[in-house]
DNA sequence: CTGTAATAGTTGTATTTGTAACTAACAAGC
DNA sequence: GCTTGTTAGTTACAAATACAACTATTACAG
């Protein structure tokens, strides 16, 4: 009977890394090409558009990015301006972020870009199929297999 | 009204990429530990267990994978008895490469583990949710947005 | 106060990856 | 045969990432 034949397009990690990598080729394209910006940079100028101002532990949870990723990422987005840092007064070990007025351009066109392309890539998919879609990658984003190990 | 309010969580990039890391994690330190390979190397792996000879390019199509992580990963792996490499006689550009016994067995173990990681996932999902999430993932995967530049 | 622990963020170093240039073998036109 | 082009795979070097150790500052127990 061999029901139970392995398939690797059934893997849903495997599966989910290929439609990551995919979905994400010509978006990423686009941020390098126009603002010389790395994935880990383009989703800090973005947490930063759409909360105001944050801090980089704030964004390492929101993002579940290392703060190591974060520093690097922060330190080369002040560098070209997108970003301004400003120490609290009140705990002089946090670091308030916020955009400038050019991170705030950049944030603002590459918002209308993921709007379009986001929208290019439903087109592959019906509206059902997409709904359902975004309700299980949600599910999936915040827990693991659960107790797995 | 604001119907136009972007949402990271909503952006399919990157929920695919927050879903594909999370869903990833636990099942890498598995064959990380159990056979200190890399996410390039298990790949590999489960292409020759899976579809038995084939060479490095054949791997680098099916896997989409750019043939440079390809030859590292095997030479890894040949270098770990997990693989034996066999040059075609008849067109000595061409190594065809298989598992060993030790490759085999590891092939065996890791995807008994995938089996069972695959199925805790879905848990998290109901099973017609389960099955559009795996048809969309597919279309995702063939291609990008589609001439989005 | 003062010593110990916790938190925010940075830096150092080893791995890993990406890109391009490379070698080797075959193919095809002339 | 002898160019010129193509394909399979490797290597070199630059860029990016992970992980651990680090500095600076605050918290808090005694």
């Amino acid at each position: 009977m061999e029901t139970d034949e392995f398939q690797l397009q059934q893997f849903l990690p495997y599966l989910l890394n290929q439609a990551a990598e995919a979905s994400s080729l010509e978006f990423q394209q686009i941020y390098k090409d126009r603002y010389g910006m790395l994935r880990t940079e383009w989703r800090v100028l973005f947490h930063l558009g759409l909360y105001g101002r944050l801090t980089a532990s704030d964004i390492g949870q929101r993002a579940r990015m290392h703060k190591t990723k974060i520093s690097r990422a922060v330190h080369r987005l002040t560098e070209r301006r997108f970003v301004d840092r400003t120490r609290n007064e009140d705990d002089r070990r946090v670091e308030y972020l916020s955009l400038t007025r050019q991170g705030q351009a950049a944030y603002d066109d590459l918002r209308a870009v993921a709007r379009r392309y986001d929208a290019a890539l439903m087109d592959a998919l019906d509206p059902a199929e997409a709904e359902v879609l975004r309700r299980a990658l949600l599910k999936l984003s915040e827990a693991g297999p659960g107790g797995f190990t």
